[in-house]
RNA sequence: GGCGGCGUCGCCAAGUGGUAAGGCAGGGGCCUGCAAAGCCCUCAUACCCCGGUUCGAUUCCGGGCGCCGCCUCCA
């Protein structure tokens, strides 16, 4: 049936067809590398990560751009303050933001590009808008983009030039021909980073890169343009303007955004100081407890970030792990690792379980379709490891396959969210380390039996302080690592 | 003021024209030497309010109220 995506731009959930068929182009605003990204920049990545995952999970190639903003007022601004020079800025910040994408889980996208690596495509971009008339040089050598000369201004945001006029705040710049106008270009002032244009030296505005680099490596039609909802006005309006206006083609055909963080009631930004590092949020609760925060979402409803979600994230993903440690534990005891799946063989209870397992799967497929709601599609995971623990309570013989059907099935939807991939158990820690667990295990074995309990829960109580957590089944007691604080992440 | 979004259990959050997934928290029980995990039972009868359409609306329409975002750099 297809994916569906609810696109910006006629506001309505449309089936999503690329324009060349099985290739999936997408651009995603990045990040302008000024500081560590916070918790609130974090929902994008995420988000549309799961998007391209997704696009991938149902067998599409997915040619993934997401920009760094490496010349921009904010860094040479902070480059002042520091006293360093704003490329050192914006290499500190680049580095630090390919560690956290990676903390995240965030695959990296095909193409990085960096603002200052394109700057002699922008200038012929500037060039050829100023020769078809929709650009015009001002005397210092700023160039502006002539709003009004473009048909359609205002088509993804819904604004009026009308409205826009009549909102408009007191302008700076008065020698523009109009108020409406936008900076393609900035002429360079003293100590500013600066390279060559016909027009004179300068930098570029923030708006023509993303249009530059999105078409200089994914052509002039793009399937899908994310970002968050803040941007879709200006920045993506001017987007739109000067890429079509430049070719004369559709510039993006899905045009996606994401709901915004709320951090106390308020959007989350940093110009209100009201945010926190997403490299320390996940570093409290773990990468996958970030993501579930997000996924548990709909991607375009707004969020409010508190500690007490997080916590609760990082318990319900828990929650999954427990599963699949118990899974793998079971097979182990079972010799159940390499049972085919031989639905003849099967109990009538296992064929039952069996038919729910495909129904589980389709469900989580047919939400992921619909506009990726992760929301509904981590609902129907959930009700599968709840289907799953009652199952596994009693397992016949014949069944054991599917015990492993199962492990496979929660790896298998997981992966497209970036979820449940990761092994707590002890080949996360070594060989060495996971015998002497299994060797104090055994003892403390012989000490229950003889009923030395105080010394057993003095093994089970240190063992617990070093993130090793035993549980009891009659004599049996399996092990994992403890996932409270990053123990899950196998930490 | 203009544009857009949102208002579902204590908290988070899907969803549907025929009385509502899931997670977290809570209560009771089973299991256990104890614990942890798990299991079973329980946990929305005004789905913001008021009208309307309908046999029937939380779901559609209209009007309110409240909250949020954008209109300025911002994911």
């Amino acid at each position: 049936m297809g994916i569906k995506i609810y696109n910006t731009l006629t506001k309505r959930v449309e089936a999503f067809e690329p324009l060349e068929p099985g290739h999936v182009k997408m651009y995603v605003c990045g990040p302008t590398v000024y500081d560590y990204f916070h918790i609130g920049n974090a929902r994008p990545f995420i988000v549309f990560d799961v998007v391209r995952r997704w696009f991938e999970y149902r067998g599409y190639r997915v040619t993934f751009v997401q920009n760094i903003t490496d010349v921009d007022d904010k860094i040479i601004n902070r480059a002042a303050a520091e006293g360093v020079s704003p490329q050192a800025i914006a290499e500190r910040y680049t580095q630090a933001y390919w560690e956290d994408l990676e903390r995240l889980g965030v695959l990296p996208a095909n193409y990085q590009p960096k603002a200052t690596e394109w700057i002699p495509k922008m200038v012929e971009f500037v060039q050829k808008l100023i020769d078809k008339g929709y650009a015009y040089v001002l005397e210092g050598g700023d160039v502006y983009f002539r709003v009004r000369k473009f048909e359609g201004y205002g088509k993804l945001s819904g604004k009026s030039l009308e409205e826009l006029e009549a909102g408009a705040r007191v302008e700076v710049d008065e020698r523009k021909e109009d108020p409406l106008d936008f900076a393609l270009w900035k002429a360079a002032k003293p100590g500013e980073p600066k390279w060559p244009a016909p027009w004179g030296e300068g930098r570029p505005g923030w708006h023509l890169e993303c249009s530059v680099m999105a078409m200089g490596l994914l052509g002039e039609t793009l399937d899908i343009h994310g970002g968050g909802q803040d941007l879709i006005f200006p920045h993506h309006e001017n987007e739109i303007a000067q890429s079509e206006a430049a070719t004369g083609k559709p510039f993006v055909r899905y045009w996606m955004h994401n709901g915004l963080l709320k951090y106390q009631g308020e959007k989350m930004s940093k110009s209100l100081g009201n945010f926190e590092y997403a490299r320390d949020v996940v570093e409290r609760y773990g990468k996958e407890a970030v993501r579930y925060f997000y996924l548990s979402k709909h991607y375009r409803t707004p969020v409010n970030f508190t500690h007490e979600a997080m916590e609760d994230a990082r318990r319900a993903v828990e929650r999954v792990y427990h599963l699949l440690e118990e899974l793998d534990q079971e097979l182990d005891r079972r010799d159940g690792h390499t049972a085919e799946l031989n639905v003849e063989k099967l109990t009538k209870r296992g064929r039952t379980y069996l038919a729910y397992l495909e129904r589980a799967k389709r469900e989580f497929e047919e939400h992921m379709d619909d506009d990726f709601n992760t929301a509904a599609a981590l609902g129907v995971l959930f009700e599968l490891v709840k289907e799953a623990n009652v199952f596994r309570q009693d397992v016949a013989e014949e069944d054991l396959p599917l015990l492993k059907r199962t492990f496979e099935l929660i790896r298998e939807l997981g992966a497209p969210l970036g979820l449940f991939q990761e092994s707590p158990w002890r080949q996360a820690h070594g060989e060495v380390q996971a015998q002497l667990v299994e060797l104090l295990i055994e003892v403390r074995k012989e000490l229950r039996r003889k009923r030395e309990y105080e010394l057993a829960d003095r093994i089970r109580a240190r063992l617990r302080e070093l993130g090793i957590e035993l549980k009891d089944k009659g004599e049996e007691t399996v092990w994992s690592y403890a996932s409270t604080g990053a123990g899950v992440e196998g930490g």
